[in-house]
DNA sequence: GATTGTGAAAGCGTTCACAGCC
DNA sequence: GGCTGTGAACGCTTTCACAATC
């Protein structure tokens, strides 16, 4: 958040920021931001601030944003395609350095500007690329697969696309994108919306009040 | 975390469970597992345990996941297809309703089980088909449009998969699949990896380590 | 005078421990 | 005897408050 927060900044040539100031942008309190800046060392100045582009370059430098990370996406339909030509991924540090899939009607195919190869080249895309995050964006049924050949090519950073729980071995780091749970989350909220229009309509009718009931 | 492994025992044929066995297999505390469980309700028996499809269905009633939740893709491009496809939409008790775009090419093709619409037609979707999730899988220039025409057509929570944070009105609940964000925690733990084989290869060299340094 | 950096206090979620119940 | 439900204790995170510094 920080760094989001402070790039925006930068951009509109605000140079230097109080932890107030940020605060406010990020909807906290100021002496958390304080706290957390501090954990990154001493980098702001008593009765001034913090200097902007400073602070971008040390949270940056902490994330390991400082240079590229390329990854490779396993899996070229059609969820392999958006990632690949995804807005998000190239243009914030993160280009795509190799695309794998097994269909042979689709190795050969260009893809987020890179030419597919089949999965069981992974290893050499890799290591010839230096290659060090993975997607998996294949069918529930290969992610087991993509992922086995993942770490055997030497990956040891996972994003999960697929509709499954995969099993890597200790101190690999896998991140789960789980459509279904995004969409449970608004179920929720939507519930309760419906939970608070069932209540109003209720006490709307007369005689339906609750007895006894209290502010 | 409660419903997925509550389901997937009572897939398996367990009809009761402890909280000593359902914390083991969530990996938390048994005392947190009870303590969670009665916000729902007092619904475990002392000396026995909890009635596994009992729960499942209560929590499904808490989250709102009784009944079906229609979705409406705006966007008909890879991600759009992607989504519409995803093994997790459907199966999981978010049918696809409907899915919208403005490239005249991409109407009244079929994506997900569903012909394609013209964003115009939005509301006419969304009150027919009784949709009340929508998803945006837009470039990020037309993302905000898709949210503004979204609200219009009285949906009350979006999910976004567009890079670029989109604008609604209060009490619209949105959430925001963030891949770059996503590539940034994985980016974060290759480069603490990257740390700590610095720090084994400058120790492995004779006369480098710390002097003074304890255990 | 303004703002940071940070000990101390407050707040909050987690865990313990045991009374209550089957 | 076994297990839940929950008040109390604990520990971690957040916030306050102010000395240190520019």
């Amino acid at each position: 958040m920080y760094l989001k927060l402070l790039s925006d900044q930068f951009e509109l040539g605000i140079t230097n920021i109080s932890s107030e100031e940020l605060a406010e942008l990020g909807g906290v309190n100021a002496a958390k931001v304080r706290k957390d800046l501090s954990y990154l060392g001493s980098y702001g100045t008593r009765g001034v601030g913090y200097d902007v582009e400073f602070l971008v370059f040390q949270i940056k430098r902490e994330l390991g944003l400082t240079h590229e990370w390329h990854v490779v996406v396993v899996g070229a339909g059609h969820l392999g395609n958006a990632l690949a030509g995804y807005g998000g991924f190239g243009e914030r540090g993160f280009p795509v350095g190799g695309v794998v899939d097994v269909d042979p009607a689709k190795i050969g195919t260009v893809v987020g500007g890179v030419r597919v190869r089949h999965l069981d080249e992974l290893a050499a895309v890799v290591h010839s690329r230096k290659i060090s995050i993975g997607v998996i964006a294949t069918p529930a049924v290969a992610a087991q697969h993509a992922a086995d050949s993942l770490v055997s090519a030497g990956i040891t950073s996972i994003l999960n696309f697929a509709p499954t729980i995969i099993n890597t071995p200790h101190g690999i780091s896998v991140r789960k994108v789980d459509l279904a749970v995004e969409l449970q989350i608004l179920s929720y909220h939507e519930q309760r919306r419906a939970n608070v229009r069932e209540a109003t309509k209720l006490k709307a009718v007369p005689g339906n009040g609750r007895r006894g009931a209290s502010a």
